[in-house]
DNA sequence: TTGAAAGCGCTAACAC
DNA sequence: GTGTTAGCGCTTTCAA
């Protein structure tokens, strides 16, 4: 049996190999210049004393082999998808990761990622669209960092991003191929993103009017500001739908909006043939029979594992900034029949649905 | 702007204050002994200079402000609500919450609770269901320790739990009232709760059995393991209701493994008027209209709150152990009408059904 | 109320 | 290949 923690040190453990505390520290690094025997000493000595070096010891002076992540909420199945791909990268590393949710009051991340910082991480994760590439430039000089969503040039840190423009795409063009033209986009207040051109959401939200302008839709083009909850999505939908200009199709910024939206469109009594719904980052729910959302794939468990690629590189060393970009996917779930012509007979009929673009 | 983590120590404060680093140490821990003027003088110096005190150095003599909770996997949501509780409750304290993901190969939590320790936490939160008490006790000696979900009596580290007995017997009784009798009782193998009667999982297996057998159903019960994942319950779930002796009504030990026995039961064409599934946790997709999950509610936010509080108690210094215990809840959501009797037909009618049972 | 000084456990630089 | 030693930045006596 391993003792949780105990107060033995380095220095118990170099007396009962009978070494030197600097032996002792190479054997635990895995530095060069110990001898077989040694080694071989030392690790007895050290299961025997059930010896666990103390993290903040050797970040006083050197690594602390942690790594952490900071998320805007952990209620978000995204994110969570995206540490699960972190952990398994890291898994049988000398690496430790450590999450700090920015929680429900949260400043938009800085705060969590300071917490971080202050605890000698030896690199950082983050997603926070919200703080200013200014100050995630002056922190990337001091701690390895990687921003995951935002479409930032940055120097200083690298970022991972899928592209959110082309998603937004694949989304306005599926419903659009099933027959929509009054296509919503339900998202989040650009607040929350800090006003920032490079966050995720405004980006899909130009994605969304580029794709609406393509199919000579830009005039019902209609943005539908939410906070970022299921029940303030369920809360707009629900007003939405009961609206006079009911649209035909929401295309919501990330899956729990969706959830919101589905909601309303199930509560309202309303099929998934009259308002269809797509969402984005393909949480596991999606998929589920019973939900059965279209969602933009952008593979949070993939992204979780390049972060830490990323990481690991800038750790060893690398300086010039990466900047990595995923290709999302429409995961096509809405079994429903197109809707029928009627419901678009107040526009001159299209001509052509190019479902070959469907992909 | 505040720099993000700079060079600055608690020296350069003290000359910038004109005071010792003793004077500053103590008025960032907010310590007895200094002067108004002291302390407003070193606030300001702390903020000119944008400080931030190192948390290794201050882990080495005294307290990290830093609790770590450890949880089984980021991917069940109910893990993520008591997080969710805990973080709320920490909001605007001294202290930060870091989270340690057991992870995919993980062996139970150890590793991850003593990567926790390493890093000096003033306290740790976990969910360790496969962890001996004896190890536990070791660790609670040396380390402020809430667990939850353990039907321990421990001495040295807390305890929360929901009482499982009485949630299996909720659900059981609840499936009864619907007019089940065939209720299998899905859940995860022994072995992923270390073979501990105190585990939850077997604590509800037990409610489930003596629920049955209260009810005259002993030699119907019938316990269904699986892996712990929602594609391991919906192939047990396929292979049960696709054989010749049919259950009517599937237990699952928590709402994951409901979902994967949902989709099983929508993939078959089966409605749940044929086969009703109750869930254990009542995480937030249960409540969904389109999954309509009847679920046994242990309130994970409140949890998340009540450890807290146990845990900043132990780091005040309380030595007793404390037990607490929450009562769960059913959350019925089948709106479902009860099953005909023809269902049951090849057993003696039931002499009446006590609703009023059903709380 | 304030400051001086010791030392937490480790790593890194350097000597042997 | 191995040991010695000087700190890392704090907190904590303890003395003034």
């Amino acid at each position: 049996m391993i003792p949780a923690r105990n107060s033995i040190t380095i220095e118990d453990v170099a007396a009962a190999a009978g070494v030197s505390r600097a032996a002792v520290s190479k054997v635990i690094r895995d530095a060069y210049g110990v001898s077989d025997d040694m080694r071989a000493r030392v690790h007895a000595a050290i299961s025997d004393l059930g010896y666990r070096p103390r993290v903040s010891a050797r970040g006083m002076r050197g690594a602390t082999y942690t790594l952490g992540i900071e998320i805007p909420t952990i209620k978000n199945h995204f994110f969570t998808k995206i540490i699960t791909g972190a952990t398994g990268a890291l898994a049988g590393s000398l690496y430790q990761l450590i999450i700090a949710p920015a929680g429900p009051h949260h400043d938009g991340g800085p705060q969590a990622i300071l917490a971080l910082a202050d605890r000698q991480v030896d690199g950082i994760l983050a997603i926070s669209p919200a703080v200013s590439p200014q100050w995630l430039e002056d922190l990337g000089q001091r701690t390895p960092l990687v921003m995951l969503g935002r479409h930032d040039d940055s120097a200083h840190y690298d970022t991972l991003v899928n592209d959110d423009i082309e998603g937004a795409r694949l989304a306005v063009r599926h419903l659009y191929d099933l027959g929509h033209r009054d296509i919503v986009h339900l998202t989040i207040r650009p607040e929350l993103d800090g006003n920032l051109a490079t966050a995720p959401h405004a980006v899909r939200s130009r994605g969304y009017d580029l794709a609406m302008a393509d199919l000579g839709l830009a005039d019902r083009s209609r943005l539908v500001h939410v906070d970022d909850a299921e029940e303030a999505a369920w809360e707009a939908a629900m007003k939405l739908l009961r609206a006079g200009q009911r649209p035909t199709a929401i295309f919501a910024g990330h899956d729990e909006l969706a959830l919101g939206a589905l909601r309303a469109v199930s509560d309202l009594g309303l099929s998934p043939a009259e308002v269809s719904v797509v969402g984005y980052d393909d949480t596991d729910i999606a998929a589920h029979p019973l939900i059965s959302l279209t969602s933009i794939n952008q593979s949070g468990t993939r992204m979780g594992e390049i972060v830490v690629r990323l990481l690991l590189e800038r750790i060893a060393g690398r300086s010039e900034a990466a900047h990595e970009v995923i290709r999302p996917r429409v995961m096509a779930r809405n079994t429903t029949a197109p809707v029928s012509s009627a419901a678009v007979t107040d526009r001159p009929a299209v001509e052509g649905r190019p479902g070959q673009h469907q992909q």
